[in-house]
DNA sequence: CGCATTATTTGCCAAATGGCAAATGTTGTC
DNA sequence: GACAACATTTGCCATTTGGCAAATAATGCG
């Protein structure tokens, strides 16, 4: 809970009854290795904070393939944003890659967060757009690089990712093949 | 400046003394092609939202090329965030494409607006996080695809756009060599 | 109009990546 | 430990894309 209070505390302030508040508001919940947060076709009814563990968000492209969009390691939230704000069926999965430990609230919990803590929305709303422009800047450059950059940038970014995710799920974030990453691998 | 008007009222309301004062707050601003808004190593002073024309997000990437971010038109907004927010300075430029109309805001008339506007930083965060979240669903299907592929998406997301913007800032955005670029337009 | 400048296309070949299938390695379970 | 299920590596060859340079086309300007 203090990863979390911490994380918070970076985008505004919160005396000591609101954290109290806070605390209450969240729950704790473990999430096995290759289970559900959020699915597809479902509406997200939570936001976690990961506390340990990885998640990945993924979907199906048109040729069935699955492709993992972005990780969201420790201190990160998770949410399916569209689904979770419009309250409209999901079109991608929220999953553990690593057996987690997430911290949740509910809309609800939310809510009355918002409503009682006066800094709450503008806490949430540059939080918001940080973690959003960070999957922009990540992504983004991608394009222009080969596979091999792309690879070396994600171990330089993400030292402590790389051995605790399937080859697959790496794969299709990078947007090769399995074979390819496995060939860009040995080559190192 | 209706379609500014129209496009805020998708994220909330505005009762006419508050339109007003939205209105006083504006300057439209004529931007020739190629000029920039804002430029890299800046801080960007203004957001502007384009009533006519077309914008481009870039940066030069580590090999000296010039990457396209992203492309912005009609009706949404522009803005340097990283350095609008945090003010400081930019890593990337923002340029007309075409001859541009924009309606810009300074930091001191946004404040106002909020200051003054309930609504205000609820609209606010609300359109930054939908742009936000459209750049990241657009960008990030692009790594699974091919090129061929990328360009026809391009071509049916933004029909208007592909015949009004350099064959090389085009390429750039996706991805590929405008020697490429040019044998897939050669091959459809 | 004619020239200079810039943008786009093309040819040629090299390098990167994909597709598929088989081989090998790893992990968990009884 | 043995087996099944799953993950990763590898070989072979086809396809895609890049790099470079030259040719062609388009644009702006005096």
């Amino acid at each position: 809970m203090e990863n979390l209070i911490n994380y918070l505390l970076q985008f505004g302030q919160l005396n000591t009854q609101q954290i109290d508040l806070l605390k209450s508001k969240a729950k704790e919940m473990p999430l096995k290795k290759d289970a559900y947060f959020s699915e597809a076709g479902k509406i997200a009814k939570q936001v976690a904070f990961v506390n340990e563990g990885i998640l990945r968000v993924c979907y199906y492209n048109n040729k069935g393939e699955e492709i993992t969009r972005y990780f969201i390691d420790e201190n990160n939230f998770a949410v399916d944003l569209n689904s979770f704000s419009y309250k409209i069926p999901s079109t991608e999965y929220v999953q553990a890659v690593t057996d987690c430990q997430l911290i949740v609230f509910s809309a609800d919990a939310l809510k009355e967060l918002s409503d009682t803590i006066i800094a709450w929305d503008a806490i949430i709303s540059k939080i918001t757009a940080k973690s959003l422009m960070e999957k922009v800047h990540r992504i983004s450059p991608m394009l222009a690089e080969d596979a091999t950059v792309r690879y070396l940038n994600f171990l330089e970014k993400f030292p402590t990712i790389a051995n605790r995710i399937p080859l697959s799920a790496l794969a299709s974030y990078l947007g090769i093949t399995q074979s390819s990453l496995s060939r860009i691998r040995k080559n190192i």
